[in-house]
RNA sequence: GGCCACGUAGCCAAGUGGUAAGGCAAGGGUCUGCAAAACCCUCAUUCGUCGGUUCAAUUCCGACCGUGGCCUCCA
């Protein structure tokens, strides 16, 4: 069963073959690091996190790099990003880009996203992208006007390719004025003159200036995959200008492919529209993390394909968060069976094991058939449901042998917890505060005990409310009272 | 206006040329002192509308309606 990927480069989904046998290389952009990070980056970020678990999963050898926009990426008005963050909270550039570099890399490892292996900034690589550029002037794709040095889209007859637009087609100037020193409306900014006051440059052939946005993911992806690599990532909303414009640039520049398959994220949208801080529809991560599980954002965005838009809502999300909660709770329960092994009855016989050993097999080539089939996340979850309602079941009747429940118990930690990071790990009950916190729960089950073997209710529930209310949960079982804690 | 997606039950969301995964919600039942958790049962003859191709379409084609995205701000 090989893996299949949709290229939006060919609008279809091909077998995956790599530059190098058993290595995969992939470049995805980057935020831009003048704010917190909001649901957007949440979406594409874990999207593409899966991606990257499943192929280190599958025995690829991976190698993923993912930049840091530092300069370079204007606002409407002209005015570079980190710039507007620097004056915003009046301190020194770079201390914005730090701040909020960190705060992303804070909130990513609170989703439980691996962090690339490599995290290039703009800023460290400007000799780069001076070489590069210098490269696309002798080639005669780019022209120098007043210090600042523009790419020719004419001189690049596949623009428009990705994005499936022609430069024809494009009326220029419908949203911002056309800057007159540009020989063609599309042509775009590899180096922009700085003025003297300007806080970000940088000495370059051509005088003093910045990095155009674009050219830094070409140059650092060219540095650290090669100049023909194997996925380029990214959100959809940069399909067009900033990837065409990657495309341009690179292929013109080394006169061969840049990427060989183009994996774009589908849009975050808020409530049916799309995030943006001028609707007030804004949402950071960290607001999400206050209100939900990092597993259930988690779920949530994977319960939908990583191509399509997501429609995030207070319902989707709480729904996702049930959804997790029943997963969390199937995974728990199978870790306690394994440690306090339930009855079996007359039906746990050998012949019945190979049956749910089989079925479990099933299940694991069902997740790998949906996850190498352009990583169907939505579908590969399915299975770990299929999985929560068999082993309950097989608890239940008193059939789950040791061998099905450890291959259960495999099956959520690797793919539930280690593929797609929905399932949580064991919590680890070590140190002094946790087991006297669960001395403590334990002396509570007692007393709650006591009181229902006298049938006074009252308190027993009195007990069991209050627990509850901080976040304790008691089930009675056959075996006794169990607690979980949220 | 141009380009591109999408439109599947109350909600979210997979999927296939041969008659619809999963989650949430809802209803009934088992268990329980009551809960919680879990299990069992029910819940789209139907996949935006209208045509076409086909023995057969939700799945292919066309038109229309609707929603969303992009068109040099955005992951």
């Amino acid at each position: 069963m090989s893996l299949a990927i949709y290229n939006f480069l060919t609008g279809q989904k091909e077998p995956f073959k790599g530059v190098t046998e058993g290595q995969v290389s992939r470049f995805v952009c980057g935020p831009t690091v003048y704010d917190y990070s909001h649901l957007g980056h949440a979406k594409t970020y874990v999207s593409f996190d899966v991606i990257v678990r499943w192929l280190r999963y599958s025995g690829y050898n991976l190698r993923y790099v993912q930049n840091i926009t530092d300069v370079g990426h204007l606002l409407d008005d002209g005015e570079d990003r980190i710039l507007k963050g620097a004056r915003r909270e009046r301190v020194e550039p770079m201390q914005i880009v730090e701040k909020y570099m960190r705060e992303y890399f804070t909130d990513m490892d609170a989703l439980g996203v691996a962090r690339p292996d490599i995290s290039p900034r703009a800023s460290a690589h400007v000799p780069e992208q001076i070489e590069m550029i210098q490269t696309l002037i002798e080639g005669g794709h780019a022209y120098v006007v007043n210090g600042s040095v523009y790419f020719s889209v004419e001189s690049f007859s596949e623009y428009g390719k990705l994005s499936g637009r022609k430069v024809e087609d494009m009326e220029a100037g419908k949203r911002v004025a056309v800057r007159d020193e540009k020989r063609h409306p599309q042509d775009f900014a590899l180096w922009i003159n700085a003025p003297e006051a300007h806080i970000l440059q940088w000495p370059s052939p051509w005088g003093r200036g910045y990095p155009g946005w674009h050219i830094e993911c070409s140059a650092m992806a060219a540095k650290y995959l090669g100049e023909t690599f194997d996925i380029h990532g990214g959100g959809v909303d940069n399909i067009f200008p900033h990837n065409e414009c990657e495309i341009a640039q690179s292929e013109s520049a080394h006169g061969k492919p840049f990427a060989n398959y183009w994996m774009l994220g589908g849009t975050l949208l808020i409530d049916g529209v799309k995030m943006s801080k001028s609707l007030g529809n804004f949402v950071t991560i960290k607001d999400a993390l206050e209100r939900h599980r990092p597993e259930a954002l988690r779920m949530f965005i994977l319960s939908g394909l990583y191509r399509s838009p997501a429609d995030f809502s207070e319902g989707a999300l709480e729904a996702a968060s049930k959804g997790s909660d029943r997963l969390n709770t199937a995974a728990r329960r199978v870790r306690e069976a394994l440690k306090n092994p339930p009855d079996l009855g007359p039906d746990a016989t050998p012949e019945m094991t190979n049956n749910l050993i089989e079925t479990l097999d099933q299940m694991r080539m069902r997740f790998a058939s949906a996850m190498n089939d352009d990583f169907n996340a939505p579908l590969a979850l399915s299975v770990l449901f299929d999985l929560g309602t068999e082993a309950n079941r097989w608890i239940d009747k008193g059939i789950a042998s040791r061998e099905a429940l450890e291959q259960a118990d495999n099956i959520f930690r690797e793919l539930g917890g280690d593929v797609l990071g929905v399932i949580r790990a064991v919590e680890v009950a070590s140190g002094g505060s946790a087991a006297r916190e669960a001395g403590l729960v334990q002396m509570l089950i007692e007393l709650r005990a006591q009181a229902r073997a006298s049938r006074d209710f009252a308190r027993a529930d009195a007990i069991r409310n209050q627990l509850a209310a901080l976040g304790v949960t008691l089930e009675d079982g056959a075996k006794g009272t169990g607690f979980r804690v949220s």
